[in-house]
DNA sequence: CCCATATATGTAGGCACTTACATTATTAAT
DNA sequence: ATTAATAATGTAAGTGCCTACATATATGGG
C-alpha cells in the first residue's frame, strides 16, 4: 500500500515546506496507529510520551511532563483524564504542592506497560533504522528548529515584506 | 521568544523520530498562524492550499484538489464549506458528471488572494531560506517518504519483533 | 498579617486533519 | 434493459494538539 502522493505536495519542494512536514507527521500517526491496531491493542498516541515518562522518572506532575515532552500542560492534562479513565495511572495531589498533580502508573498501568516494552522497542528501533534511511533526517529537524530559534519564521516574512520586489 | 525545548524530545533522538517531526510541523502551524495574525489577516491555513490549487489551475473538483494537496476528499469539503461560508469560493455541480462539484474563485476571493499575494510569496521564500538553512530538509522528507514506501513501518515492527533480542 | 504577583492545572472551544458510513451518479457486466 | 460495481462527495464522530480563560495555591513584599 503506498501512500497517496499528490502532484503538488512534492513538486512544490521547500516553500511547500510546512505542509510538508505536516503530512509527513500525519503520515507516521497513521502508520502508528495501524501497528498498534494489528497488535490488537486499544491504544492512544498520546498516552506513550506521558507513560514514557513515568517510567523512567517514578510520578511526575503535569506540568514535568508537559516540559520534558514539549507540549502544554493542557495536553498533559487531557491525556492524563483519558489514562485515569482507563485506569493506567493514578494522580493524586503533590504532599509538597497543592497545585500539583503527582501522575503514577497504577498496577493495571506497571502491566499494560510491560506487555507493551516489546513493541516499544520495536517502534523505536525501525524509528532509528528509518531515520538512518533518510539519512539522519533527525540531525536536519535539529538544526531547522536551531534555526527558527535564532529567527523566528514571522521575522522572516517579515524582512521578505520589507523588500523591494 | 524561544520555543519550549523539552529535555526528552532531543534527546531521544531517531527513536522519537514521529514525535519530533510532530513537534515541528506543529511549531511551523503556530508560526504561520502568527503570521497571518500578525498582518491583521482572518484567514485558515487550511485555506491556502485549495485557494492556490484554484489559483494555478482554475475551477477544480474535490477530489482533484484532495489528490493534488495528498489530503482526504473530507478535508477538502469540509475546508470547502468555510470558504463558502465566507463567499470566497463558488462551488457548483459539475455539468460533466452530476457527482462531482467544481470550486471557483469568486470576485470576493479573487481580491482576497490578490491582497495576500505578496504575504504568500514572503511565506514561501522564507520557507526555502529555512530549508537552505536547514541543510536541504526537504530532500531528506523525500528519503523519508521514499523508504516508507518501500517498506512500511509497520512492516519494519514486524520484523523487529520477529527478531530474537 | 495582608495584598499583589506568580505558578500549577483545569475547562471550554477551536484547528486541521482522519476513518467509517451514507447517498447519489456513473460505469461495467450480464 | 437491468443489476452490480465503482466513483464522487457529504455527514458524523474522533484524534491530538492548541489558546484563552478560570480557579486554587504558593511566594514575595510592605
Amino acid at each position: 500500500m503506498t501512500e497517496r502522493r499528490g502532484d503538488y505536495s512534492r513538486a512544490a519542494g521547500a516553500s511547500a515546506l510546512g505542509a510538508r512536514i505536516r503530512r509527513l507527521s500525519e503520515r507516521l500517526d497513521r502508520e502508528t496507529a495501524q501497528i498498534y491496531a494489528a497488535q490488537g491493542v486499544r491504544f492512544e498516541q498520546r498516552w506513550f510520551g506521558i507513560l514514557n515518562q513515568i517510567i523512567m522518572n517514578g510520578p511526575m506532575t503535569v506540568g514535568e511532563i508537559a516540559e520534558a515532552l514539549s507540549v502544554t500542560h493542557v495536553s498533559v492534562s487531557q491525556a492524563r483524564r483519558a489514562l485515569e479513565g482507563e485506569r493506567l495511572i493514578h494522580a493524586m495531589s503533590d504532599p509538597a504542592d497543592a497545585r500539583r498533580r503527582l501522575l503514577s502508573l497504577t498496577p493495571q498501568g506497571d502491566s499494560l506497560v510491560a506487555s507493551l516494552a516489546p513493541l516499544w522497542r520495536a517502534l523505536s528501533d525501525s524509528a532509528e533504522e528509518l531515520n538512518a534511511e533518510a539519512g539522519d533526517l533527525v540531525r536536519l529537524l535539529d538544526r531547522l528548529e536551531d534555526a527558527l530559534d535564532v529567527c523566528p519564521w514571522s521575522d522572516r516574512v517579515t524582512a521578505h515584506l520589507a523588500l523591494p520586489d
